[in-house]
DNA sequence: CCATAATATTTTAATGTTAAACTGTTGGGG
DNA sequence: CCCCAACAGTTTAACATTAAAATATTATGG
């Protein structure tokens, strides 16, 4: 909803909040994009690389729960990640409708070689503001989430 | 960044900041799709039909600096929106370069008729949040954005 | 045991998204 | 005046994204 609106004090409030909401997200988004683009990376290549890393082996189907991704879009992604080597593929023996979805060594070494630049990158995004505002975005974000907030 | 990231108290706390927030702007956002897709629009297309109908016509570059988007996908944007006799194109007579997009009577109806909604919608969304947590999330959020925070 | 519902994945069609290359158009310096 | 920087827009290639249809496998009720 663009500035000019004209509505309540209530519609103005909620408009503006969400405006400046989706922007900030949008733009931290970005910037880690094009930090993650060095490595030759995708935001979505690296949401799976680095669930991978934390949470070890998953099918397709929990990767998709985890990055709240349709199940289409898990597959294009881990396509895309297969070709260059970074993860592997594998029927589960006892269920074949599943496929597990590994980390190669190959992802491991980029996940393990950039981690540490990729979160001093979101650090420092967050830096202009301090300990306590962050920790306050932190809740209000929560109160909107529908989903599991993670962490 | 997922749950079981290993870092200092700094790390976790801009993480989390993180998280929280691009998972709060995506479901919003997602939930505004929803309502979109019933009038048959896409969240780009009603951020076009929106700017045009406040702001008025203009060309395809301001369009881009607007909604912060690159001036291919706006040509793609506009495209299907000119499909469906939403939107016109003109090009300037003063300096050819320039496309003017206007909206058409058709597109005008359709935010008209739409507009009311899909602001309760977002105020309804929001609601879960206080008048003053919502202008505190507000400020918080401008703070991070670098780009021009409209309103 | 078997038909069928449920589940996981893949495919398809449509839209969005960007960067980079390309096409016109304009304006300015030599 | 003309060449060329700059600029608006389009196109292309690659990836993302979803809903819906199609495939393959498993579980279940009769």
């Amino acid at each position: 909803m663009g500035s000019r609106y004209k509505g309540s004090t209530e519609d103005i409030r909620a408009l503006s909040a969400f405006i400046n909401l989706t922007r900030a997200s949008e733009s931290l988004l970005a910037a880690q994009g094009r930090r993650l683009a060095k490595d030759g990376l995708t935001v979505s290549q690296w949401g799976v690389l680095e669930a991978l890393y934390h949470l070890g082996p998953m099918s397709q189907k929990d990767l998709g729960l985890k990055l709240l991704k349709s199940g289409g879009n898990i597959t294009m992604v881990v396509n895309n990640l297969e070709k260059r080597s970074l993860v592997t593929r594998r029927r589960v023996k006892g269920d074949r409708r599943f496929v597990e979805i590994r980390l190669a060594a190959k992802g491991r070494r980029i996940v393990e070689r950039t981690l540490p630049e990729h979160v001093a990158g979101i650090v420092r995004d967050l830096e202009c503001l301090g300990a306590d505002d962050q920790e306050e975005l932190r809740r209000l974000c929560r109160l909107l989430g529908t989903a599991d907030t993670d962490d």
